[in-house]
DNA sequence: TATTGTTATACTCTATAACTATA
DNA sequence: TATAGTTATAGAGTATAACAATA
């Protein structure tokens, strides 16, 4: 059967950007995510809850572009996995404080430990100085905020989701 | 409120691509997707079946790596809006060939040249060779396949969903 | 009044299994 | 038996509005 030209889509980074993550996101389910039961947010709440103090879910909203109402269900979700909990915050009757359970602390870093060399195959078809290229030039295009004229309506945080 | 300190999940390409993805997707809705009604999904089947001739539902699946049943309900939708007909094969029975309809392919050519200076004011954060080298980046870590023995099971096409 | 977090709702995407019709 | 495509279903993600409690 024969493959598509998709050359007409080239010029697209976000193309190429969901291409490329699309290998990514099957390291990482086979190596960390399905092992240790873990969707891709929930490792990097886990691992964010573990290398920052005081962390309320607002924080993690902003932190992860992803809008409050789906923090309030990932976070039932690893609470009730035992793996974190909610305090209130003192300074603040509105806020809370997240807090890794040691069950929790135990499996973000397990979880940061296998990440470290997850990545090791797929890396291989970059040089060492192609992988830091490639992550400087990810980094500038992350940075990248739409002018607040741009954009539809100022405070919408949309999602992440990606559907292609 | 303090921002979270992100720097432990910095070795991670996987979390790069996903958070440069995220403007990259909001520029693409503002930009396209909204004012045309087109997923980045349903732009991209629109404008491959508008480079490619004698597309099947299975070639779809395979070029952007979506499971069957996936293709069958954007082909619906994008039926159901007129844009596009389903024929049968003539050499196999069991096949479609998918054709745009003539309001289809004006659409597709419409959305196609908006899609060409769609991510100015983003790409505009990298130099010329910068997009250049990114691109070029991208494309090897696409190509990437994990080794069949690698993989849970051979054939599963685990589906481009990215909810971080 | 504004902010933090929750609930509720609706829609989309994704994954799988089971089915049909053709080969 | 294998392949192309569909149906059905369940789960996860996402966006919005509306709400309670606190500031």
């Amino acid at each position: 059967m024969a493959e598509l030209d998709q050359s007409c889509l080239d010029h697209l980074l976000g193309y190429q950007l969901t291409r490329a993550n699309i290998p990514s996101r099957q390291v990482f389910l086979r190596g960390l995510g399905i092992p240790l039961e873990l969707s891709p947010v929930e490792f990097t709440i886990l691992v964010l809850l573990d290398h920052n103090a005081e962390v309320s879910p607002k924080q993690l909203a902003r932190a992860l572009e992803v809008a409050a109402p789906a923090v309030t269900l990932l976070l039932d979700r690893l609470m009730h996995r035992g793996l974190l909990t909610r305090l209130r915050s003192e300074t603040d009757g509105r806020a809370q404080r997240i807090r890794l359970t040691p069950e929790g602390q135990v499996l973000a870093r397990r979880a940061h430990r296998r990440s470290l060399n997850l990545e090791a195959d797929l890396v291989a078809v970059l040089s060492e100085s192609e992988r830091v290229i490639l992550k400087r030039l990810l980094r500038k295009v992350a940075g990248y905020r739409p002018k607040e004229a741009d954009r539809s309506r100022p405070d919408s945080q949309t999602g992440r989701g990606n559907s292609r």
